[in-house]
DNA sequence: CACTGGTATCAGTCGCCACTGATGTGAGAG
DNA sequence: CTCTCACATCAGTGGCGACTGATACCAGTG
């Protein structure tokens, strides 16, 4: 069996704007306005990030009036930690499993 | 305090062909040979990314003879599940808190 | 209704980075 | 020594994606 990471939700977090985001969600449920504030970003820049993580199922919506709430899905985030932990413990025994040379 | 992910190195996890190479070390300790059969990547294009890994101290190096053995570092694995689980916890609160409309 | 403000979409530009072929380096084998 | 093989480095190229301004959309307000 093979322990693998998901590829596509780690290169969406891989953009320092998007990790930036998805920090700040971390603490705090806010609507685009506030991340604009918080980021110094565009707001069309971080529309089309926001889009992004929509689409990759890291963050919801809530609309609130003429505002849009973005929150964090925890569960996202934490199967990603729990890939990355398995991964972590199959490499403390990897050294033990070493092929030989060809 | 705020909780961060190590951007860098989430970037350099972001490509497929690194994701690969690092889920295959996590496995096994192998050298660039058996990296080139198993992704079927180029040896160039393989050394280039073994670089990347290298200087981000995700693997380290283990010359043996006339090759090189690459292997894992838990540890940093290990530390960014650690940063993930902990913005995971983060966000499993944050829905309490919203910051009201401007 | 018209107007304002919050948000999404569109089309275009630009820079970074993954990949390539060619070449360099260094260790074993003969 | 020479030759081979494992691996690294170099220079060049192409494509994807982050950012931009302009614009459309939609919900409240008056």
């Amino acid at each position: 069996m093979m322990t693998s990471v998901d590829t596509d939700l780690i290169r969406v977090l891989a953009d320092p704007l998007r990790l930036k985001i998805v920090t700040l969600l971390a603490h705090e449920t806010l609507c685009t306005t506030h991340l604009v504030e918080e980021t110094g970003a565009r707001q069309t820049n971080l529309s089309n990030h926001l889009k992004v993580l929509r689409e990759a199922g890291v963050v919801e919506t809530e609309p609130c009036g003429r505002f849009t709430y973005y929150k964090l899905k925890p569960e996202v985030i934490a199967a990603l930690a729990g890939q990355f932990t398995e991964l972590a413990e199959h490499a403390r025994t990897a050294a033990d499993r070493k092929r030989s040379c060809p």
